[in-house]
DNA sequence: CCGATACCGGACAAGACAGGTCCGCTTTCA
DNA sequence: TGAAAGCGGACCTGTCTTGTCCGGTATCGG
């Protein structure tokens, strides 16, 4: 699976929406645009306040409001706010002694390669191109079957060929994992697969 | 987090053992020499048997046998036998119906560009880069001169620079995850290889 | 031919983790 | 001063991964 959470993506869909409106939204008015529950869309909101992509306003007339455009937020800003530093394995580097099987791990400390491929993958790709304006015309994955047409990278992509895989991957899977739906909670629920 | 399952982690340790023992290894042999429990491996096994990864060879004097040398299998392959297809969001293409928040949702159908990026960048990292015959010493991208000559990107990766990030990353993490470490038997067994 | 070995396929239970919610407090504006 | 709105934390629930076990089947050696 790969996944990452579910909150990532309600952060990406909060912050389209925040930037769709522009000036400032409050998390209340933001869950109903989103349908995502309110308490989630604060908790998405306060997330990424502390990352310094939204700035939170107290007090009446309060609310959210971006700190930088779409475009200059690569995707992987959003995952570490939500969930934390990109890594595929959980053990830390520096923690020699937590794995017992250290010594007889033949990929120890090379992961290092792995994680940074994926890191500069995310970073490629900003929230602009997430949230494009143009609403998704042909309803499911664009007519050339696999790499995207184009898509500059961000700018804070390093240097890196845009996604063009050749490989014979699984069928391509895309799209909003599911908010809850709006309030009054409607019945479907993508089980995911 | 974006981390993968241990089921993964556990199946490239057991694939890089394989080949650092070379011929046919039964799956009991392997989770002793790895550390992991017997029925775990032979989960993992039994998935990679599935995937072609490796062959199982039944009856007595029976086992498991790579298909393919390390440097032939992308590290995007052993985590769709595992895991599954590579897509970071849930929503699976032709569950146009299940996604209530699909009127709103403005990223709607465009995780593609995103999941490809990833593909790619698993699929341009062999095995045996991962499980390279020196324990740990560079670190860093590793230098071009590995166990063979050269390794051709796998099969079925497309051309890219084997993980060159650049990006201010958060700290490094690599390693194992941590398997169970073998409880009262085999108090870290045999060594590397 | 028979027994032992080892893989195959599935199902199951426990645990961990994330998801989602609620509460009280603080800050700001009317 | 009261209301609106964000802030911070803790809590509970549900799901999922993890790890294990079972019976069945195929092959080899005696």
């Amino acid at each position: 699976m790969l996944r990452l959470s579910k909150l990532t993506d309600y952060a990406v869909v909060v912050l389209a929406r925040l930037e769709a409106e522009g000036g400032v939204q409050t998390a209340p008015c933001l869950a109903l645009a989103t349908g995502i529950a309110e308490p989630t869309v604060a908790k998405v909101l306060k997330a990424l306040g502390h990352a310094g992509l939204v700035e939170g306003l107290r007090g009446a007339r309060g609310g959210y409001r971006l700190e930088r455009p779409l475009r200059a937020i690569p995707l992987s800003e959003v995952i570490c706010a939500i969930d934390g530093p990109i890594a595929l394995t959980a053990c830390v580097d520096g923690a020699s002694g937590c794995c017992e099987a250290e010594t007889v791990c033949p990929v120890r400390g090379r992961w290092d390669p792995v994680n940074e491929a994926i890191r500069a993958a995310l970073s490629a790709i900003s929230l602009a191109e997430l949230a494009a304006p143009r609403p998704a015309a042909g309803r499911r994955k664009p007519p050339p079957a696999q790499a995207g047409p184009d898509f500059p990278p961000a700018q804070a992509g390093p240097e890196f060929p845009p996604a063009q895989a050749g490989l014979n991957a699984p069928p391509a899977q895309a799209g909003l994992n599911a908010p809850p739906a709006p309030p009054a909670r409607l019945p479907a629920h993508s089980p995911a697969e």
